[in-house]
Order: structure tokens, then sequence, then C-alpha cells
RNA sequence: GCGCCGGUAGCUCAGCUGGUUAGAGCACACGCCUGAUAAGCGUGAGGUCGGCGGUUCGAGUCCGCCCCGGCGCACCA
């Protein structure tokens, strides 16, 4: 036959092709579809539709950890959004209950901040702090609207509309609820403590405000001269036992370290170790010939000479610290005598054993200071300046008798304590007090807003008493702490990933109180008041009632609207406690910490929105692994100490956001950028699926150039989907679906392999680890069905007859398979999904959006002996591959119809595939599996080759010159056998019939 | 300093309680098909499984030490 007649017969029955169509696009044209998809979400009320058809269902509840309303919602928080929107889908679709509800941190510092920033600094005098918390109002909200909206364009279905904001009188009011029943139980406390400050946002910080970054300080080793020994002081016998005591005594000094020089000025003690050794040295200084004398840790001399490049050092004797009791020194420039005391935090590990101790400016200083009855100096106002004038005199607790005649006070006041480190550093230089400094790197804490170095200040705060044991024993029936029973919920809940719970049961352990009172306006008041004249508190069950009301109706603005609410008003006669009836009182100034705040959410939102209130504890919480030492954790102080547990049942964290460096994404950097401009220039489908299919748990780098990366496999799955269901444009399940039993063994195999995908993607969401769950999913559509079962089907779908049960048996399984390929995919490809559904046939009363449709389940389809079958064939298909492509690249062969496949098996082999099925039938078969003209099994010899693989087969592969059936391509050696279709096979020629 | 996690092909990762020749996807090379077509199929190349030592008949898998990366905690007086 000529090329030309071949093609007019080929032409003559193609019409008889039953090829693939389909206009569910290969192109998603996400950019131009989500929106259109999130429009018809709103106009179609899609969220509140599946609210409806879950109602009463169980409840699962995701509860929103509320991100912080200032500036763009970018790729962390987007993730984070995506990531509870998937689990979310998963919940609802499994048949549970729930709602979502975001919410938003309003409150706090960086607003503040941001607020005055455009007010030129700070607030201007004529200014009332109404007014300012009104123009932080406002900018909160504002981006509020901003967010939101970024949020909506990654396709996250939720109450948008009515998110809770901690802002709201309600939720401000439960947040004093939460502070009400902690006062109640006796766990706050009010105490002057040393606490982490920033001198520049000029407020407390907690330990989750802190970051710490690196600094360089100056390392200084100060003479403090010694002044007196007590009475029964082992050292002074020391020194007296020595001849030249007298000489000793008139250049002696304690030898310190510190790498804060300004908080010199609080000095009022040096500690000592009781067990290590300390030596007494002669020695002369670099540069001068005169012998003085000082006291050291044995171990550190040899460091502390070589810094200091002392001369002529010499040891006079070696003792144990704690013959150091009883010696006192006096400060060298503010002549105060202080004592030497002991601490077990010395260490030999730097400095010189013996430690500055300033209790206002240290947490173990303190403690020590608290234990030694040492007074607490703490001479720096809020700002970090030192106090000026008498002010400062006071607070340095100097006797009156000092006179500034070398002019500390002087320099000192109304300095900056990091600027003053310098000026202290020569000013001991030049009296002679500095034996060496120099510049030491180290990492120090930070503020996290302003990025300024924090200080350690003693300041009156309100407290969390994480170690107190709560009376009430219906609460707390075996007496324990907060703190143990914090652990005791922490090893009830479920961590993903599971050393989430370590390290939050590590932190617990080792946290300090919770300092919750912060002095800055934009926030929750701690609604405290206090006597005017003495500043006695005034604080009970019945004055916090008193206020809770209030702001539940008026919201908090009503502490500080002085003009509406003044004390008289705002706590009446009747309400206070006896004493305080008739006195003149104030409001305290101190705002709630904002973690309180969202660490209420469990109180403000899960146990008082009226569509949570029921749900409460939350399924679940999912943040970024930072807020392990941030929200889950103030979550669950205030909920174990007030409701008796915690306010979650499972806990996921993420990792960071990182870029292709691997370093933290930041605006500064370039290396971040806003959600929904992301959504836009690369479709949410494709940031979400990138989300699901990178591993969580570990920094996930996001660039455009990653997720475009990632764009293969969304559109392979996409691809797969539509050859699938390019197939079923003539199929009505209703009608056509073929009943399981009937099915042909590789279409049931192709569900036994659905089953096992859906087992797996489903176990792989339970434990959230997306990541597997698209792995398998990708898996799935690029071996089972794209490489395997679809190229298997084509010649069965195409050419058989119409109606066929050998087609329709196909169609069936292509149609499930869709259909479960939609549903596993929908939380995460949430637009994608909608299209796939519009385009797979449908039976009536199916919903008409994929997230109104259930999860598949596996059911009992899985079939061992089926896919042991098929392993084999495909193992088979392996080895004839690899010699069809062989012949092929020798331009034997094009398509594997050009060739016929004789297969020898040895006798387990054989035995194998005798169990498979009667010769004929299993060779026919196996055509077709393989994709040949013809298969035969039978003995080897001349032309066989061993396979590589597969143990006991040898096979050959040969040039099949048979005629090609001119419509299904086939060489099956009886084309012609019909006179009507001389160019057909016998099977086409049955299904074409009178029709070509 | 202590602790945790990770280090397997160019990239992203699978490899459960130690057991035949270490796998997959992407990318790459070559080829086929032109009836999934800005698709699809096949074949191939590519790995001292971070390093060293040990236990064992046998180690990517267990143990010890070390190196690298990330994180946490502590210290930073």
């Amino acid at each position: 036959m000529t090329e030309q007649a071949e093609k007019s017969e080929k032409n003559r029955y193609k019409d008889t092709v039953l090829l693939p169509k389909t206009d569910f696009p290969m192109k998603a044209g996400l950019q131009q579809r989500e929106p259109e998809l999130q429009k018809h979400w709103a106009e179609t009320r899609l969220y509140e539709r599946i609210r409806a058809a879950r109602k009463g269902a169980p409840a699962w509840v995701l509860h929103d950890g509320p991100p912080y309303a200032n500036g763009d919602a970018h790729t962390g928080t987007g993730m984070n959004k995506t990531l509870k929107d998937m689990v979310v889908k998963f919940r609802t679709m499994q048949g549970f209950d729930s709602p979502y509800v975001p919410g938003w941190d309003c409150h706090g510092l960086p607003i503040e901040h941001n607020v005055l920033k455009d007010l030129g600094g700070k607030k201007p005098d004529n200014m009332t702090s109404v007014r300012l918390r009104e123009l932080c109002l406002d900018y909160a909200n504002s981006y509020v609207d901003k967010q939101r909206a970024q949020f909506k364009t990654l396709g996250v279905l939720g109450r948008w509309e009515d998110p809770y904001l901690t802002t709201s009188p309600v939720y401000e009011a439960n947040v004093l609820r939460v502070f009400a029943d902690l006062f109640a139980r006796g766990f706050i406390t009010r105490a002057k403590r040393p606490v982490h400050w920033s001198w520049a946002a000029q407020s407390a910080l907690a330990e989750a405000e802190l970051e710490y970054e690196d600094r360089t300080d100056p390392s200084v080793y100060v003479r403090f001269p010694v002044s007196s020994c007590g009475k029964d002081c082992k050292f002074r016998d020391h020194v007296e036992a020595l001849p030249e005591a007298g000489s000793i005594w008139d250049t002696l000094a304690l030898l310190i370290w510190t790498t804060t020089p300004w908080t010199l000025p609080a000095n009022v003690a040096v500690a000592a170790s009781e067990s290590a050794e300390y030596v007494l040295v002669a020695y002369r200084r670099a540069g001068g010939e005169k012998l003085e004398h000082l006291v050291v840790a044995g171990e550190l001399l040899k460091t502390v000479s070589e810094k200091a490049r002392l001369r002529d050092v010499r040891v006079l004797k070696t003792f144990a610290g704690v013959d150091l009791k009883g010696v006192g020194y006096n400060h060298p420039f503010l002549d105060t005598a202080c004592p030497v005391v002991f601490a077990d935090y010395v260490t030999l590990s730097d400095g010189t054993g013996l430690v500055h101790t300033a209790p206002g400016h240290g947490k173990e200083d303190f403690e020590t200071g608290r234990r030694e009855k040492l007074p607490v100096v703490c001479p720096v106002d809020e700002a970090g300046r030192f106090f000026t004038g008498e002010r400062l005199r006071k607070e340095l607790q100097l006797a009156p008798t000092f006179e500034d005649s070398r002019g500390w006070l002087e320099m000192l006041q109304g300095q900056n304590v990091l600027k003053a480190n310098p000026l202290i550093v020569e000013k001991l230089r030049a009296e002679g007090w500095l034996l060496h400094d120099e510049p030491v790197h180290h990492s120090y804490p930070h503020c996290w807003r302003t990025h300024q170095p924090v200080i350690f200040r003693v300041t009156e705060q309100w407290f969390i008493r994480i170690d107190h044991v709560d009376p009430d024993r219906a609460f707390n029936p075996q007496g324990k702490t907060l703190r143990q029973r914090l652990l005791d919920e922490i090893a009830r809940t479920q961590w993903f990933p599971a050393w989430g719970e370590k390290r939050i049961s590590a932190m617990i352990e080792n946290r300090p109180d919770w300092c919750i009172s912060r002095q800055r306006f934009w926030g929750i008041p701690i609604p405290a008041f206090a006597d005017a004249q003495s500043g006695e508190v005034c604080l009970d069950a019945s004055t916090l009632e008193h206020v809770i009301g209030v702001v539940e109706q008026h919201g908090s603005n009503a502490w500080y609207d002085d003009r509406n609410w003044p004390v008289e008003k705002l706590l009446p006669d009747d309400v206070r406690p006896k004493q305080f009836k008739g006195r003149k009182l104030v409001k305290m100034n101190d705002i709630f910490d904002v973690w309180f705040e969202s660490g209420a959410s469990h109180r403000s939102v899960m146990l008082a929105d009226p569509e949570l209130r029921d749900k409460f504890p939350a399924g679940m919480y999912l943040e970024g692994d930072d807020q392990h030492r941030g929200w889950f954790q103030v979550s669950l102080i205030l909920s174990v100490a007030t409701q008796g547990r915690s306010p979650f049942k499972q806990c996921l964290t993420s990792a960071f956001v990182v870029d292709e460096k691997g370093e933290k994404g930041s605006k500064s950097k370039g290396n971040i950028w806003a959600i929904d401009k992301g959504c836009a220039d690369l479709g949410a489908d494709l940031i979400r699926y990138y989300f699901a299919s990178v591993n969580t748990s570990e920094p996930i780098p996001v660039t455009y150039a990653l997720i475009q990366g990632a764009g293969e496999g969304y559109r392979k799955l996409r691809n797969t989907f539509r050859a699938l269901v390019g197939n079923l444009f003539d199929f009505d399940p209703a009608r056509d679906a073929v009943a399981y039993d009937r099915l042909l063994p590789l279409d049931r195999w192709a569900l036994s392999q659905t089953a096992r995908v859906i087992a797996e993607v489903t176990a792989a969401w339970e434990r959230y680890e997306f990541h597997a769950a698209m792995r398998a999913l990708g898996d799935f559509a690029n071996v089972t069905l794209s490489a395997q079962y679809v190229d298997v089907c084509k010649d069965r779908l195409y050419c058989e007859s119409a109606t066929g049960l050998s087609r329709r048996s196909a169609q069936t399984a292509y149609w499930i398979i869709a259909d479960v390929l939609t549903r596993l995919l929908a939380p995460v490809l949430v637009h994608s999904v909608e299209d796939m559904w519009r385009h797979l046939p449908r039976v009536a009363g199916s919903p008409d959006s994929p997230h109104l449709a259930a999860w598949p389940k596996a059911e009992a389809k899985v079939d061992a002996e089926l896919d042991a079958r098929f392993e084999l064939f495909f193992k088979l298909k392996a080895e004839t591959d690899r010699v069809l492509d062989r012949m092929r690249k020798d331009k034997q062969i094009g398509k594997g119809y050009d060739a016929t496949v004789a297969l020898a098996p040895d006798e387990t082999l054989a035995g194998e595939l005798t169990a498979l099925g009667k010769p004929e039938a299993l060779a026919a078969e196996l055509a077709e599996v393989l994709n040949v003209s013809g298969v035969s099994i039978g003995p080897g010899g001349a032309g066989f080759e061993a396979a590589q693989a597969l143990k006991g087969l040898s096979l050959r592969v040969s040039v099949c010159d048979r005629p090609a059936c001119a419509r299904c391509y086939r060489r099956t050696g009886d084309v012609g056998g019909v006179s009507a279709h001389a160019t057909l096979c016998k099977r086409c020629a049955g299904v074409v019939g009178d029709r070509a």
C-alpha cells in the first residue's frame, strides 16, 4: 500500500477511534482563574454552606493564632495560613464541623511605635491618651483589612467577615476575666524584681521578646581596694602571717571582671566561690615599678597576668574562697563599704573568680542580694539613663557626707548607660583602678522591636507565679504547682513534630515567673488602682468585676478617658474594698504584656464566641516553632491556671521561611515578598502546592524560582487528571459504571493501587506530614497512572466498542480514580480542584464543590493478589522495554506494536506464570501490558537474551512484519480477515461494523 | 559549654525493627510516538550513603569519636 493510501485508510477510520476529549485545560491559568473562583465562592457563600452542611457533626477546631496587625502578610504568614487552611479542609472533608475564625493581634508596642513615629517620635503634649489610642486602633484596623485581603488571595476559607480582634471590647473584657481568675486563685503578685528592660522601647520585656544578637562590649578588670577584715577572718590571718603584711594591706585589691562597666555604680558586693582556690599575689604593672597586691582565683591568675601584662608576679598565699569571709572593700569611686559574699554560680571559666555584684542589674545578683540582705541599687531610669542630681544620690544610696570631689556623679548623671561605658572605663584608668581592658564579642539579648540591647533593671511589676499552688482542691486535687500542672498537660498533648514536647517542657521547667506588666499606652490596662498618697494598691474581686463590666461595654479606652471616666465613676465607693471607700485613688498605668492578651484567646474566642464556645479545647494550634516560647507557652499557662487544662489537643509547628541561601527572610534584604503579589505572579495553588510539598519541619526556602520549579509536579498531576477525564466524555456513571466484580483485572488492580494511595495519603495527613502525602500522590500520578496504567489502557479506551465491557470497565476505574485524585488534592489545590470537579462526571446529589465532598475511604479494595500479579507483569515490561529501546535506537522499530516478544521463563518462573492464567489468555494480556503486537511464552533458544533484573527469564524481541491495522496500529496477524474492512484487524472490523 | 535535628545521585527527598546488585521525582543525555501534543512513553548516565574506627557472617541502617549545617538551652557577672 502506498503511503498515501495508508493515510486515507487511517482517515477513513479516524472518526471511529474514541480519542480523549475534554475542555479541562492543560494550562491552568491560575492567575486569572483564581480570582474568579474566589469571587464565586463568596457569591455562593461556600464557607457558610460548609458550616451548614457540617452542623451538628463532631467538632474539630483549629484555633487561629493571631498574626500581628502590622505590615504585609508575607511568605511566612502566608504559609502559616495555608497550612491551617489545609488542615481545616482535610478535617472538614473527613466530616468534622471545623469552623475557622481568623484573628488579629492588634495591641502592642510595634503599632504604638509606628503611630508615634508618624507623630514625630513621641506623643504631643496636647494629645490625650485616648486620642493616641484611637490612632493606634485605626492603624491596626487598616492592617487587618490589608492582611485579610492578602490572605484571601491564597484561597483560604474562613469567617473573614467576622474575625476576632484583640481590641474588641468583648475580647478585652475576657482577657481581664482571665486576670481576675488568676488573681482570685492567688497567681498574681506585684513585686520589685529585676526584669529585662528595653530602654529604647521604655518597657519591660518577656523572654519571648528577646533576640540574641552579637555585640561588642568593653571587658574590664578592675581593682576593688580591700578596706577591712572581720574579726574571725581567715584571710586576715593569711596576710598577717606574711612578713610584708604591712605593705600588702596598703596596696591590696580584689580583682573583678565585667563586660558591663555601666553597672559598676550599682555595685554593692563581690561574690566569690566558697570552694574555689584563690591566690594572694604580688606584682608590678606593665608600665610601673610600684609593687601591688591583689586577690584572684588561682586558676585564672595566668590568663589575667598575661592579659594585663603584669610583671614580677609572685603568689604569696593560696587559700580557699571561703577564707574570704569577712573581707570588705571600698567601692572604688563611691567610697561605700561593701562585703565579699558567696554564690554558687561563680565559675572559673572567665574573669577573675570574683564577681562584681549589682542586684539592681542582674537576676542572679538580685537573688544573691536578697539572700545576703544587700541593698538594691538601680540608678537608671526607664530610658536607660542615669538619674540626675539628688535623685542619683538617692538611688545610689550614698552617704549624705559623700562629696563628688572626683566628679563621678557629675560625669554619670543623665548619661545613657551604654554611652557611659567608655567614660567609666577611661575614668577608672585615669584613677588607676583599671588593670586591663579589651573589647569582647558576645551574644547579648536585644529588644526584638528596637533591636537595641536590653538591660536588667529592678522595677515594680506584676507577675504570674509559676510555682504557685492553686489552693482550690476541686481544681487542683493533688496540690501541684502550676509549673508541674503545665508539664502534666504538655505530656497529655500531642506535639508535631514530636520534639516540640521536649522543647516546650524544657522551657516550662526553667522559666521564671512571668512579668505581665508593660509601661506603654497601646494595650489593655491592668485594672488596678492605688491610693494617691500612699501608693497602696486597691484591687480585689469586686473592683475587677466592676471594671470588667465597664470595659465590656465601653472598651478599654474608658481607663484612659479621665473626662468621662474619672476614678470616682470608674470605681464608685460601693464596689471598693472597705478600707478604700472615700479615699482618693488613681488609676495605675501599666498595661498587659501583649502575650497575655493573645494567650487569653482561648477564653476570649474559644470560650466566648457563639460558634466556638461549645468546642473548647481546640483540636489544634498551628504556628511557627518560635511560638513554643511565645503563644503556645502563654496560652498554656493561662489556660491551665484558669481552665485546668491545655487549650489545645494537638500542636503543630512549622519551621521558618528562608531564602535560597538559607537566610531568614526580612524586608530589608528583599528576600521576602507580600503573599498577594506572589499569588498574582505565580498562582495561589502553585504556592500552596509548594508549601505542601516541602518538609515544613526544617527551614523552608521560598523563592519564585523554587515555586516555579514545583510547577512540574503540579502540571504532572493536572495532566494525569486530564488524561483520565478526557476518556470520560461519553461516560455517565449512573448508566455506564461497571460493578466492581465485573471489572477487568487490570482495572481492579488500578483500584487496589488507588486504595493504597488513599491509605498512605490519609496516614500522612493524620501525621501532618503534607510532603509525604504529596510525594505519594506524585508517585501515583507519575508511575502508577501515567507510566503504567493509562498507557496500557489506551487501546481499550480508544479502539474497543464504545459501550463494551472492556471499555466501560476502564472508564469506571478512570472515573473513580479521577474522583479520588480530586478529593485527595482538594485541601491543597483548592482552586484547581474546583475545575477538576466540574469536568468530572458526577452522580445526582453530589455536592457542587469538592470542598463540600467527603474524604475518600480506602475501603476493602486493596487486593494483594492482583498487586503481585501486575507487579510481575510490569517487571516483564521493564525487561522488554530495555530491549525495545535498543531496537528503536538501531532504527529497527518505532512503536512497540512494531515488535513481538517471546518470553522463555525457567521452570520456577513458568510455574508462577501458569498460576496467573491460561497460556492463551496470559499471552494476550501480556501483549496489552507490554504494548506490543504479540507475546508468546515458550522455551528459549537462539536469539534469546537473559533478563537483567528478573531472575529466570530469557527473552527475544522480534521485528513484526505483519501488516498494521489501520485503526489500532497493532500487527495482530488477522488484518484483512473481514473483507469490508480490508485494512483492519478482526477486532477493529468488528467494532467498526457498518459504521465506516 | 550542654542538648536536639539533619548530612544518601546536580537538586528535592524515600529507605520501618541491620539482609539479595541503595531507590523515586525533577533536571540532564539519547531515542520513540505524534491518538494525553506548549503533552505522553522508553532507555541511559550519575552515589567512597559526611569522615574515621568498632560490633556483626553481613551496616546507609547499630555503637563510639570527629567534621559540616540548622536549631534550642545555658553562660555572657
